[in-house]
DNA sequence: CAAATGACGGGGCCCAGGTT
DNA sequence: AACCTGGGCCCCGTCATTTG
């Protein structure tokens, strides 16, 4: 009989993964260099997260940092064992060990510890009943009875709500510390404060986060953990679990092994069929329908759009409705070609804004006049043929087309000179088309957060012109769209000859990041020329390209 | 005639997917 | 991570028709 094989490590992140899929744990166990290479935006994550981390500990004054690296785990465990000893009233980064499972706490904070703790901002939570309640760090009266010796389980996340998943993240934690013989006595989310104002200078740890008891919820999984533990050890040692592609490769979390479990799916796959419900993937695969293709016709289960993707994908050729040229008969003359680049930090750098606030930098704006040639003044609503052909001549003669654009590069609030520019540039006539309601959605917070210039904002958002709702989405869907209508995929499959793929920035959250690696960061001047200059040619492009898109679109149903 | 059954539709909730 | 929106779905109330 073959020696028992040496049992690989848990820890908490593993334990969660191990609830997402079976596969997934296995993989990161034995498989680890199959994972997807860490993009550069997860990373952005990773270290706002870590930022956070940080901030959160300077609400415990006096708390000792276990400071090993993840991977000295005996030393974590021997300076976390020190601290406790020491009556340390607060430990970061906590290592703990238990049925071969390890886990490193955000904070853990003894029970009316010290003066320190006693809480002048009380944060006002959210629980998951969705109220608001006072949580005290230290025992004042009136609070249920405290248990000596033991221990507050805290972990900050860089969220403002609770989820599901958080959860489960406590209960494995609480799991260990109390194997580990360290009583908890409540198990507390840690959330950014949604509420937060940022006044100048250092963040105020008190009022950045809003603890929310999670203690009940905990105490419900807790009995599911011993046997989790062991089905996940039982099937680390076998050889790699059966596991189908679906939902569960992405919820709760993006897998890490999605391109490695996604690999040698057909050219059409029906993973690509948009706005998928709960089970139709499991429901498709269960029948061995792996295409688009092989759907049949009247294959029930399908929503109205996803039998649009499949008989494209069948026909190969893109479909474009028969009032397409109604809807854009609606346009009002100048088109006006609006995207904007924003900054949303987790922890605001603007005064008086909060986290996650999204906070436009940067605009660019094409302007399209009507062409010469065209005589009608597209008015005439009650007469469609005329006017389809009046669209229609337009597309050909596309107009004088012009472009503005505005940058801001100091590391101050740009808003008070982007907001005035934009005016500037829109005027008072004409509509205004954007890519998604995401404009409207930063125009409403440009003018909650500048009155003054309320009413203008609200005449401009009265323009706007939603090109991927009101034309891509309901009337058009091409074979190459592969499920989405974002910007990024509906560009190439109508305008190919126009891409992305020649620019340094490609993408929005890259172009956030290098702004703030620009205007905060320690960039050379010269980098930073070299990013605006990116920054630049990529939201020209987006405008750019709904600009070719209209185009494309009228051209689709004039030849 | 009163009660039961069924069709319709509004309200609320969740999900998916778009933007940064 | 937040936010927004539309579609799908379920629940439930209302009203009309059928049934005892």
């Amino acid at each position: 009989m073959q020696e028992t094989r040496r049992t690989p490590r848990l820890s908490k992140s593993r334990f969660q993964l191990g609830l997402q899929c079976a596969k997934g744990l296995w993989l990161k166990c034995h498989r680890p260099e199959l994972a997807d290479p860490i993009d550069e935006s997860q990373q952005a994550i990773f270290d706002q997260g870590t930022e956070v981390g940080r901030l959160a500990q300077r609400r415990f004054p006096g708390g000792v940092l276990i400071d090993e690296p993840y991977y000295e785990t005996a030393s974590a465990l021997e300076s976390t064992a020190r601290a406790l000893e020491a009556g340390a009233p607060a430990l970061f980064e906590a290592a703990f060990e238990a049925d071969g499972v390890l886990v490193r706490v955000d904070i853990l904070n003894r029970v009316g510890s010290q003066k320190a703790y006693v809480d002048e901002a009380v944060g006002a939570t959210t629980s998951s009943s969705g109220g608001t309640e006072a949580i005290s760090l230290a025992g004042g009266e009136g609070e249920r009875r405290r248990v000596a010796g033991t221990f507050d389980l805290v972990e900050v996340k860089s969220s403002t709500k609770r989820k599901e998943e958080h959860v489960t993240d406590l209960a494995i934690q609480r799991y260990v510390l109390e194997k580990c013989g360290v009583g908890v006595d409540r198990a507390l989310l840690m959330h950014l404060n949604h509420h937060y104002i940022y006044q100048s200078g250092e963040h105020d740890p008190l009022q950045a986060f809003a603890f929310d008891d999670a203690t009940e919820d905990v105490s419900l999984w807790l009995p599911e953990i011993p046997s989790r533990l062991a089905q996940m050890c039982e099937m680390l040692a076998g050889e790699m679990p059966e596991m189908t592609i679906g939902r569960h490769c992405s919820h709760p979390y993006v897998c890490s092994f999605h391109g490695f479990c996604h690999q040698g799916l057909p050219e059409y796959p029906v993973t690509e069929l948009p706005r998928k419900g709960r089970d139709l993937l499991d429901q498709l695969i269960r029948e061995g329908i792996w295409s688009i293709k092989d759907i049949p016709e009247h294959y029930e289960d399908l929503t109205k759009t996803q039998r649009r993707v499949r008989r494209v994908v069948v026909e190969g050729r893109p479909w474009f409705s028969e009032t397409i040229l109604e809807i854009l008969g609606g346009l009002r003359y100048p088109l006006y070609f609006l995207d904007f680049e924003t900054l949303h930090p987790a922890l605001p750098v603007y005064a008086g804004t909060h986290p996650y606030l999204q906070i436009p930098f940067q605009f660019s704006l094409h302007v399209l006049e009507r062409g010469e040639s065209v005589a009608s003044s597209g008015t005439e609503p009650d007469d469609d043929i005329l006017d389809e052909e009046a669209s229609a001549k337009i597309s050909c003669s596309l107009g004088r087309l012009t472009h503005h654009e505005f940058l801001w590069e100091e590391p101050t609030d740009p808003r008070p000179a982007l907001i005035p520019a934009l005016l500037d540039a829109l005027g008072t006539e004409g509509s205004i088309i954007v890519y998604t309601h995401f404009e409207n959605t930063i125009l409403r917070y440009l003018a909650e957060a500048y009155p003054q210039y309320a009413e203008q904002i609200e005449a401009v958002q009265g323009r706007l012109f939603d090109l991927e709702k009101e034309v891509i989405r309901e009337h058009t869907m091409h074979p190459e769209y592969r499920g989405s209508t974002s910007i990024k995929h509906v560009l190439p499959a109508l305008v190919p000859e126009l891409s992305y793929d020649d620019l340094a920035i490609d993408n929005g959250d890259v172009a956030t990041l290098r702004y703030v690696s620009a205007v905060f960061g320690e960039a050379s001047e010269g980098e930073r020329q070299k990013i605006f200059k990116d920054l630049k040619e990529y939201c020209g492009r987006d405008t750019l390209a709904m600009v070719r898109l209209l185009e494309a679109v009228y051209r689709s149903k004039i030849t």
